[in-house]
DNA sequence: ATTATATTTCTAGAAATATGGAAGTAATAT
DNA sequence: ATATTACTTCCATATTTCTAGAAATATAAT
């Protein structure tokens, strides 16, 4: 069983910050954002937030593409929504027994 | 907005022990299941456990009710149920548009 | 009272994570 | 060529977390 998967993918979501990104690149939808435009809203140093944004690629959860010198980042639904049907089959339906 | 809040429980939720412990307690359902239980469960040092146990109380993800010198932990549905939403809500929704 | 069981708190070492400055790399513009 | 922009990687430091043994506490049984 790999909820070891599911575990990395959640405590890379547990830091306010990097929920932060996430949160924002679901507001980008389908055109992402550039990571500059992460760190215009987010407001903290470059290295500290290429350090969270390479967590959550590492993790499946972002996916990067580069536009020239702009690194595009998107946010990974699909993993994000295995990750809730986990949480959902895994840890509540057993409760309507 | 309180994302720090669902943000705590996600990183808690984060470690495979302690996702362990989670899926184990909802397995309990209503009767929830002691600390010894989990422990013979997960083999596992006391100590360790405990620990791992206060940090998801903490969050309000575990209850624990005391029943002469055993320990009941239950499952918060309604905490999960609720981190489920945001996540659904804060994460998702937006890609359909 | 003493003993046994169940669990927590204390403690401490090891490992992981967070943070950010400085130096490095990649792409573009001049 | 070199300067600028957009990032990342390297590094060092501070902090947190993990793990588990040992001691302490709580409840019940004898």
């Amino acid at each position: 069983m790999n909820s070891q998967k599911f575990a990395q993918q959640l405590a890379e979501l547990g830091h306010v910050t990097r929920l932060d990104i996430f949160r924002l690149l679901v507001k980008g939808g389908k055109n992402g954002m550039p990571v500059s435009h992460l760190q215009d809203k987010l407001g903290i140093p470059a290295s500290t937030l290429s350090h969270h944004i390479s967590r959550m690629v590492q993790v499946g959860l972002v996916r990067q593409i580069r536009e020239g010198r702009l690194l595009r980042c998107y946010a990974e639904y699909q993993k994000l929504n295995k990750l809730i049907s986990f949480l959902t089959k895994e840890c509540c339906i057993k409760d309507n027994i």
